[in-house]
DNA sequence: GTCTATAGGTGGATAGAC
DNA sequence: GTCTATCCACCTATAGAC
C-alpha cells in the first residue's frame, strides 16, 4: 500500500499553483512564482510538469475531482433537495471567503489563450456540475420541496451561470456579501413554500 | 469645431487593444499584438497611450462611456420597463454574437493583477449599470410590467452578476445559445403576468 | 507622430552535473 | 529529485533621429 504523500513535492507543487491561478488567472501566475513560495528552483517544477499546459491539466484533474468529492459528501450525508442546494452554493461562498475565485471560471475568462489540452477539462467542469445540480433538482421537484419550470438541466445550467458571475462581480467589489445577496435570491426562488 | 476624427490613430489603437482584451484578458494582449494589427510600432502606440495601465484606463472610460450612451439610447426609445430590460439583456448578447465578452467581466476575472488606477473603474461599471438597472426595475414595479420582491438595487445587482456569468461559461461552451437560455429564464422570472 | 534601436526584465523551457 | 547555468522569445518602456 502506497503512502499517502500529502505533502509530496507534487502536491505542494499543485496547492500553490492552484491558489496563484484562482486568485491571478492562467497567464498571470508563473513558475517563478511558485518556484519562490517553495523554495525550489524552476528546473525543479519542470521536472514534475513538464510545461504549464500540463501543470495546468493536472490543476483542472484535481480541483475537479476535489469538487465532485464534496458533492457526493453533501449526497452522502442525506438531506432534502433543498439542503443540498444550499450546501451546493455554500461551496462558492467558502472559495470566495477565502480570496478565491472558482478555477474554472477564472479559466473561463482566460478561455481563449488556454493551451487547447486545458479547454475541455474546463468545459467538462461545469457540465459535471449542471448533470449533479440537474438531478439534485430533478429530485427535489418530484419530491416538493422544490419549485421550478422547465427542465432541470435549464435551471443547473443558469444556477452555475449566476453564482460563477456572482463570484466574479462580488470580489471586484470587496468581500462576499454580494455573493450572498445572490446565493439567497436563488435559493429562494427554488424553494417550494409549503401551502399553509 | 474640431474634426471628428474617428479614424486617428489613437482611435484605432483603442479600438483593436479593446477587441484584443474582450477575447484574451487584459494580462494576455500586449503593444505588440496591437502594433503588428495596426502596423504602427510599438514605440508609436507608447506615444499616445505611454503606459499599459494608460491604455487600459482609457479602454475602460471608453467602454463604459459606449455602455451608458447605448442606455441612454433605450430610455429615448421610450417603450415599457420590461422592453427597456430586453433591451439591455440584447446588448449582451450582441456582445457575445461578435464573439467578445465584456470588457469588464474580463477585467473582474483580472482584477488582483490589474494596475491599481484601474480597479474602481471596473467597479464603477458595475455600479453605473446596477444604477440604471434599478431605476428600470423601480418605474417597472410600480407601473405594474415588472414583479420582483426586495429593493430594486439588490434585483439589479443580481442582473448583472447572472449576466455577466452566463456570457463567461456560455463561450466555453461555444455559441451564445446558453446566454440566450439565461436571459430568458430572467426576463420571463421579471415579467408581471397580467390576471386574465 | 512615427520610426530604429535598445534597454532591462521576465516568460517558459532545457542541458547536464550532482 | 534538485541544482546551476543558460537559451531564446517576449514583455513594457525609453532615447533620440527624422
Amino acid at each position: 500500500m502506497p503512502t499517502l504523500r500529502r505533502n509530496d513535492t507534487a502536491r505542494r507543487i499543485l496547492d500553490v499553483a492552484l491558489r496563484l491561478v484562482q486568485v491571478q488567472g492562467f497567464n498571470a501566475f508563473s513558475y517563478a512564482d511558485v518556484s519562490a513560495e517553495l523554495r525550489i528552483t524552476k528546473a525543479s517544477l519542470h521536472h514534475h510538469f513538464p510545461t504549464k499546459a500540463a501543470l495546468g491539466k493536472a490543476l483542472i484533474s484535481g480541483y475537479t475531482a476535489d469538487f465532485l468529492a464534496a458533492l457526493a459528501e453533501i449526497d452522502a450525508r442525506g438531506g432534502d433537495a433543498f439542503a443540498k442546494l444550499r450546501a451546493y452554493a455554500d461551496i462558492y461562498l467558502s472559495v470566495l471567503r477565502q480570496e478565491r475565485m472558482c478555477l474554472c471560471g477564472m479559466l473561463a475568462a482566460d478561455f481563449e489563450t488556454l493551451p487547447k489540452a486545458m479547454r475541455a477539462s474546463v468545459t467538462e467542469f461545469f457540465r459535471a456540475n449542471e448533470e449533479w445540480l440537474a438531478r439534485v433538482l430533478d429530485e427535489g421537484r418530484r419530491a416538493g420541496t422544490l419549485r421550478f419550470e422547465g427542465a432541470p438541466a435549464a435551471t443547473a445550467a443558469f444556477l452555475v451561470s449566476s453564482l460563477e458571475g456572482a463570484m466574479l462581480v462580488a470580489r471586484s467589489f470587496g468581500g462576499v456579501s454580494r455573493l450572498e445577496a445572490v446565493v439567497d435570491r436563488l435559493l429562494a426562488s427554488l424553494r417550494r413554500v409549503p401551502p399553509s
